[in-house]
DNA sequence: CAGCTTCGGTTCGGTCATTGAACCAACGTG
DNA sequence: CACGTTGGTTCAATGACCGAACCGAAGCTG
């Protein structure tokens, strides 16, 4: 967390996981990386951050093992930042995160986790209730809900405004 | 979070749980009500936070419906802070966070979460291995495990040091 | 009943993170 | 060779967090 000190007198794990997602804006640069955005300007623009803390954001949380750097082109030289096993494995704590803030704070419904097999919607625990198997999260498909009312100078809300099943690489179209 | 501005472009109900709970130390003051701390001087010690910081957080989980403020003596004048339904529904998220925290950055296992008809520990989803069905909270048991070195002026930590079964309101005992 | 302690706060000055805007550099394109 | 795109860094201002001090109500102690 590295403000001033961090949660050094908890002995526990929740502490342990809040000191290194639990800054502003980590757990959503985590979600978009999950979503299938990887490039700098498109998680700038849909998170609308300051550049200077998605610049430290994306630092740490490479360092940390749960996104990947890596160059996908020469020249011009670019990177990309790829979720790892370590960022994936967030999936559940994220979930959980959305299903109560929906439940609780929100009137109509956005988005709704799916499983790509069926189409059934995923239950409170990750589980598809038609299947009766717990859904990992490659399996998942997000699809955009009836209260959606996305901001059109975004290319990540246009693109997840078709289903979209997790961890792909979004499809980025030019304005 | 009321930091500037709040997560406002976002539509997504992660960013609207976040911007109840997403602020430094809110989880972990839920957390320890979910544990069975009531107190304020029993947040504060355990936590190590600052009292002000502590007064913001018990102001803004009360008015959101997580913490309920109720008096529980007359005199001198005492106020109790229980953790609501709203509050226990972030149980998953919390357990998800934990295990995340441990599996990705701790050697020795801290404390575990057990069921209590029958002492195993929780799986991944929060469910009863052995008895096969999700064990809901106040059925959990909080059990200290082997690398614990708890603070010896913290009533809290010490009273943690017996399996304590979540939500009952923990016992303190005086120094 | 004077003085000390406990509990649950508020106030305050200083520090540190976050913000938004400006700037920068490498490269490709017309 | 001007301009756009991408992926940053720098900087001043704002505001959240920090620790320490203070406060008030009530009880207990001698």
């Amino acid at each position: 967390m590295a403000l001033g000190k961090d949660y050094a007198t908890q002995e526990c794990s929740i502490a342990r996981a809040l000191e290194v997602v639990g800054e502003r804006w980590t757990l959503l640069v985590v979600r978009d990386a999950i979503y299938g955005v990887r490039r700098y300007n498109d998680f700038l623009v849909h998170l609308g951050i300051p550049r200077a803390v998605l610049s430290a954001r994306l630092k740490t949380l490479t360092e940390e093992g749960i996104l990947d750097k890596r160059r996908y082109q020469e020249a011009p030289p670019r990177d990309e930042y790829v979720v790892t096993a370590r960022g994936i494995a967030l999936w559940p704590a994220l979930r959980a995160l959305a299903l109560w803030g929906r439940e609780n704070f929100q009137e109509t419904q956005l988005r709704s986790f799916r499983h790509a097999d069926c189409g059934t919607e995923l239950g409170p625990y990750g589980e598809c209730p038609a299947c009766g198997t717990v859904v990992p999260v490659a399996d998942v498909v997000l699809v955009p809900g009836p209260g959606l009312d996305p901001d059109p100078a975004d290319p990540v809300s246009r693109a997840l405004l078709k289903p979209k099943r997790l961890l792909e690489p979004l499809e980025i179209d030019p304005v």
